[in-house]
DNA sequence: AAGCTTTGCAACCGCAACGCT
DNA sequence: GAGCGTTGCGGTTGCAAAGCT
């Protein structure tokens, strides 16, 4: 490690001389036919020169994993697909190369894509709005989305017991997902994830009790790492997803009005609600509310 | 029919971990 | 152990299509 703090990162590639955007039919069985003949020879970023394409590494990498490699699924997600990919946020968050390991023939950003247009807004679709007159959409807002997805109170992200809405308001102990009482692993069945989530549940919707570390700093503080357990699978003090979850009442990918800190009253009652939902969803084997 | 808004998804970006030297 | 290149991941963006007024 240890170039991040430089900031004199190399580009992966030459950007002036690489094609961006949409990739063309050619340009898909150009690298298709190359990895079919060849496989990607270890190292995707010298492949697009050997294949003779115009792309970067990672710009093939992305395209072969989610759209051309074998047996990939494309289309509708079943009820089943949808009950395990919401058993498994509410379990790991937004992990989604987990649960995308846990649904064979979905890629991750498939299931990233499909959560963040599709499920969220199935699941709030279940909640009814408190407060009508806070319904009023703001700009892309989905009209679905109910008023009181909660953004957090404006308080410097330091306080204890507070968060931005751009933080995770979710802590997990740093043993939590590769802890032997959790039985977490990627190989973890999802009734393996459930029961781990099960003995966690509680804390994530501690609210502040929760979000202090154990260093006295404050777990707002959104650590981005990825350690690995004995499984070679990413584990350790983790920002678990819920926080795409909670945050953007107004947009499904960026708070879009709002700037940090500032804030629409939060209806903590609706939270409560969330709850609710998420562990009668999470716990509750028969997760029916999807039908 | 035209213009505007919203939605869905492919692709990009930046960061952090890995692994080799 | 440090440095550096590569890989993998999650968040975000851009744009075409669909829907709405």
């Amino acid at each position: 490690m240890g170039t991040m703090e430089s900031g004199l990162r190399a580009p992966c590639c030459d950007k002036a001389n690489v094609k961006k955007g949409p990739w063309s039919p050619e340009e898909d069985a150009t690298l298709k036919e190359y990895i079919d003949k060849h496989g990607t020879g270890g190292n995707w970023i010298s492949l697009p020169q050997k294949a003779g394409l115009k792309r970067c590494g990672k710009s093939c990498r992305l395209r072969w994993l989610n759209y051309l490699r074998p047996n990939i699924k494309h289309g509708e997600f079943s009820d089943d697909e949808d009950k395990l990919i919401c058993t498994l946020f509410t379990s790991i968050g937004s992990r989604w190369s987990i649960i995308a390991a846990q649904l064979p023939g979905r890629t991750d950003n498939d299931i990233k894509n499909y959560w963040n247009t599709k499920l969220k807004k199935k699941l709030m679709g279940k909640l009814v709005p408190h407060h009508p007159s806070q319904n009023q959409r703001k700009p892309h807002q989905s009209p679905n989305y109910p008023s009181f997805f909660p953004v957090f109170p404006p308080q410097s992200p330091t306080q204890t017991g507070y968060f931005t809405g751009y933080e995770s308001p979710i802590s997990v102990p740093p043993n939590f997902m590769h802890s032997s009482s959790t039985g977490f692993s990627t190989n973890a069945t999802p009734t393996a994830l459930v029961q781990a989530q099960e003995s966690y549940v509680g804390p994530l919707f501690g609210g502040g009790e929760a979000s202090s570390s154990s260093d006295g700093s404050c777990s707002n503080q959104v650590i981005r790492g990825r350690e690995h357990d004995n499984y070679g699978v990413p584990s350790g003090n983790e920002n678990l997803g819920l926080q795409s979850f909670f945050f953007d009442g107004y947009s499904d990918q960026k708070p879009s009005g709002l700037g940090y800190g500032e804030s629409d009253p939060v209806d903590y009652s609706s939270l409560e609600e969330i709850k609710e939902l998420i562990s009668t969803s999470t716990v509750c084997s028969n997760l029916n509310f999807f039908c």
